[in-house]
DNA sequence: CACCGTACTATACACTGTACGTTAGGAACG
DNA sequence: CGTTCCTAACGTACAGTGTATAGTACGGTG
């Protein structure tokens, strides 16, 4: 009985071995179990430093976020906000499971305060009181979430034939006497699903928003 | 062996009590097997109706958006695209394994393209040309998508009496010298996670922003 | 050397989605 | 009426999940 030797193991090669498992087999398909087995170790083992599953992929996301860029100084503060946002969604491109880990979690953990900090520190230095620089911290954040997991999303599903052909049909099998802006727009639509240009011109939408809103 | 009637079980039945667990054990929880517990029928009878877990998901989440009432006429379209969005939003907040399902699944289904219909149609009318009404569009989807899912992931975690330790406890831990914005900031950002204010602001700022661009 | 805490193992449980093969009830037809 | 076929629902089985509980061997400390 081969017993491996006694430090084996530890908190961060448990999570990039995790990492890597949910970039080669999706966070579908990732198990405890294979994380386990990757380190060839017992599933149990993993219990010594994470209480449970959610605890190891809140510091999955922890590290994740750890990787974000500092905000940059020398320019305007919407160019920082760009900036945020920006470097927040390339993030999540380059790491699709990043998405499920914070829309199926709550904000927690060093790396993410980090983040907040620096994005509230922007608003705070533009002028803006302490309550719409929180109210706009959430609404800049929520939005990077929801547009580039539903960019990552669509992007998935252009991936799997099987599932790509049943989005296909069901568009093209709508009427066009009942749905006819969707058919008219369905060329503009399939083109601005996802992209560079589409999260900016959100992006910018709330930009014109906050520059009237701005104090002074 | 007493078998149950021939024409017990239907895809709407199995649509009602599958949502009808959702919403009472929550979207973890939720399995085939207790669906067809709960009809008082074998797992596997329901593959009559749905080819596999997720076939079943996307009629739930499209019963849900069949849901959704119809855009207002007699009102500006400003008005008209606050009322879609808030009715969306509302609709999450009953049902809140919407917000999972929609972020989990790509668009799909008849319902689904009713709502894009109806909100594609305002923006068209309003003025805006295919590519700004189909770019608009994904915009206001994805925020109301992100905001809300993100509300609702809060209240979940508010509810969870060990989860809302660790949060406060993470939260006061942080220390003022490494984040001196957030520590100060922290009873503005507490009190705007969520509500319809937090929601209305986000989406006035898009709102602002939509008029500055609209043509004419 | 003896000891003890801790890192890891082994076993077990309750559960999941679903592939496969079987059976029985209703409908259609001779 | 009897036969035949279709299909809705069944039962069994499998490979897999997270994790509770109890056991075991190694490293460092006395």
């Amino acid at each position: 009985m081969a017993r491996t030797p006694r430090n084996t193991l530890s908190s961060e090669l448990i999570v990039r071995t995790a990492l890597e498992l949910m970039e080669s087999k999706g966070t579908d398909g990732f198990s405890l179990r294979r994380v386990a087995a990757e380190l060839g170790v017992g599933p149990m083992a993993l219990y010594t430093y994470f209480r449970n599953k959610d605890d190891l992929y809140d510091a999955v996301r922890d590290h994740l976020m750890g990787l974000l860029p500092a905000v940059p100084q020398d320019v305007a503060w919407p160019d920082q906000v760009r900036a945020v946002c920006r470097s927040l969604r390339l993030l999540m491109l380059q790491h699709p499971c990043l998405a499920q880990l914070l829309s199926g979690r709550p904000l927690s953990g060093h790396e993410t305060a980090r983040v907040a900090e620096g994005l509230l520190g922007v608003l705070r230095n533009a002028g803006f009181d302490p309550e719409a620089a929180a109210r706009t911290h959430t609404t800049l954040f929520t939005y990077v979430l929801g547009a580039t997991s539903w960019e990552i999303q669509m992007a998935a599903e252009r991936r799997d034939p099987e599932a790509w052909r049943r989005l296909r049909t069901t568009m093209e099998s709508l009427s066009a006497r009942e749905f006819p802006t969707v058919v008219d727009l369905a060329p503009e639509l399939a083109r601005t699903t996802g992209g560079d240009d589409q999260f900016d011109y959100g992006l910018d939408l709330l930009l014109a928003g906050l520059e009237v809103r701005r104090p002074s």
